[in-house]
DNA sequence: CATGAATGAGGTTTCATTCAT
DNA sequence: TATGAATGAAACCTCATTCAT
């Protein structure tokens, strides 16, 4: 099938040097079949990640009533994991943003309702008194996430930060979030202070 | 001259939509001419981006003395001035790393320098006892930097977040990253809490 | 068909002045069909030599039994009719060889094949006692071998010597080479001498 | 001095590979100055060979006198030794003669003098009675020329026939030579079979 | 609907040649 | 005369796209 080709040969070549032969070589197809279902790579580009976002960083349900800390761990490791699974799609992502605007566009949708999700959460931590209120948090939780994709794209997708293992980038990203929130000692040491 | 050509060619189409001919037409000059001073469009851009990273993105140097609080935002709001003065060429950069082993490795390596820095003033915070001991230096540095490169990009690449000013993303991102690294409350209430 | 295209072309300009866009205009092709089949000037020539050289300068099944100047005046005048016959491919390849490494290769090995068969047969009537037995059987096949070509070359190709004509050269070739192996004077003369 | 650049080039280049600019190069000259002197790589390719072939391949002065056989093996290894010593320009000459005519017509004009030199000392011998009259003088001089011309090309610049030295060479040649034109028995046992 | 040969626009690259200094 | 940067014609090559079968 086409779009499973597409996704090969992206993923292996990069979209730029993927030239629309290729994939209907990958595809076993004649080349001129290709504008029987698409009309251009943009477009077969534009349904491939259409077809396969969807069940891409996507947050999971949360596990309600999990205290705060594992919640947000949880969340991250998931983050992490994801970009791991997906590393060539997202690397192809990556790179198309920068030149077609309606990647870019599609990206932005995604990320946009990560972002909602991770603010309504921080929101009501913050509404219930454990986020610094000092902190914006529509700011906060774009900021904090974005500081997890940004560890995520390096580790899995750049290759580098080869030093730690994903559970312990999990750990470390959701104590520098959580501090950052201001809700770390407090998540550490409440029930000692009430004491 | 070639190298302001390329520049603002490559800011105004970005880096695949420019031919060399748009370069030479440019700069008022014969195609033919390029190749006396270039071999590719890759080379230009190399040389493009040598000739100007050099005083982007390096960090001030730190007011010593300053309270570690206003040292961070200094640091942060100089960062996203940064960004924001080059968004033309960092943009460039972001699209061509995609796909040019070359241009990767030098961004990798200004990134690396950047982050060099940012971990030997944490570990000395750290030292000092004044970072959350749980925290892993290097990890935290090259995390919550990355947080402040991506807001920036997002900023004033992406054109996102268009809510806040330059002001109010430093002094958030500043928020954040020292309560991140556990100096928030204790630089606000170390006095309080003594007492 | 390219192949019959790229003949004409280059017999009528030569290699170097061919310009692969001729070779299209030739074959009424679009330029950019050429690269389908081929994928560069030389390699188009090579192919052409490969193909046609098979049953150019391969030296006639040598009519057994007859005698030894009949049979060498008949392999003579082969060779000078497939120069003649050849003369445009010929002279393309004299031109080809001069700078093209893999062509010569090629040249070489036709002409060393053709060398094995004049050495191994004047090998024979050498051992024959036929053959003046200062001479080395390989070095006198071959230098004479080269002589019929260097005329043939001459007559045909460089268009000099329109003073004979091919029956004659023939005739004075077979003359000399066989008095040069010493064959001329015995097979003159030798019923003469024995009487 | 552009004439001397212009050879060194030539030879280690070959004509068409050699840049107008490689020549001004070598000769530490300005491309522009080129054509102060010359207006086109095949001017100064004529003149190059106007001002070497003076001394080459002009038979040397006959040892008048001499018995035949030595002098015959005496002009043949003049030849070899001519073509060894001036193989790179030779090779160039090759080159170019395929494609620019008036190249073609000064090596003719060359062959042409030598052919003669060599056509008037064998009809010489063939009137004293000592060539095969059945040769046509002309003929078989530029023929036997031709066979030394071929063996000494294809020993020195196409760097075959590796297995023969230059005098091993002269030696074959000239009995080939002699007993071709029919001299060769005569020679070595005319005194004897008088007697 | 599938095929794949053919198309040709659109770019790159070379280098002989000019010309202002 | 010497210089060498600039020129631009003339080739090369790629690949998305078409279309007759």
């Amino acid at each position: 099938m086409l779009l499973d080709a597409a996704r090969a040969v992206f993923e292996r070549e990069g979209f730029l040097h993927t030239r629309i032969s290729d994939i209907c070589d990958e595809a076993k197809m004649a080349h001129g079949s290709f504008y029987t279902y698409f009309s251009s790579k943009e477009e077969i580009f534009q349904e491939l990640i259409d077809s396969i976002e969807l069940d891409v960083l996507t947050p999971e349900a949360s596990p309600a009533g999990a205290d705060p800390f594992e919640r947000i761990k949880s969340a991250n490791r998931h983050y992490l994991e994801a970009v791991r699974d997906n590393a060539g799609i997202l690397a192809l992502i990556e790179q198309v943003v920068t030149f077609d605007e309606d990647a870019r566009r599609t990206r932005d949708k995604r990320e946009s309702a990560y972002a909602e999700i991770l603010e309504r959460r921080t929101r009501e931590y913050q509404d219930a008194g454990l986020v610094d209120p000092r902190l914006d948090a529509s700011f906060a939780a774009r900021s904090l996430g974005a500081m997890v994709d940004a560890v995520a794209v390096s580790m899995f997708i750049d290759g580098r930060s080869a030093d730690y293992d994903l559970e312990q980038a999990a750990e470390q990203l959701t104590l520098l979030w959580t501090n950052a929130l201001g809700m770390g000692p407090d998540l550490a040491s409440s029930d000692d202070r009430t004491s």
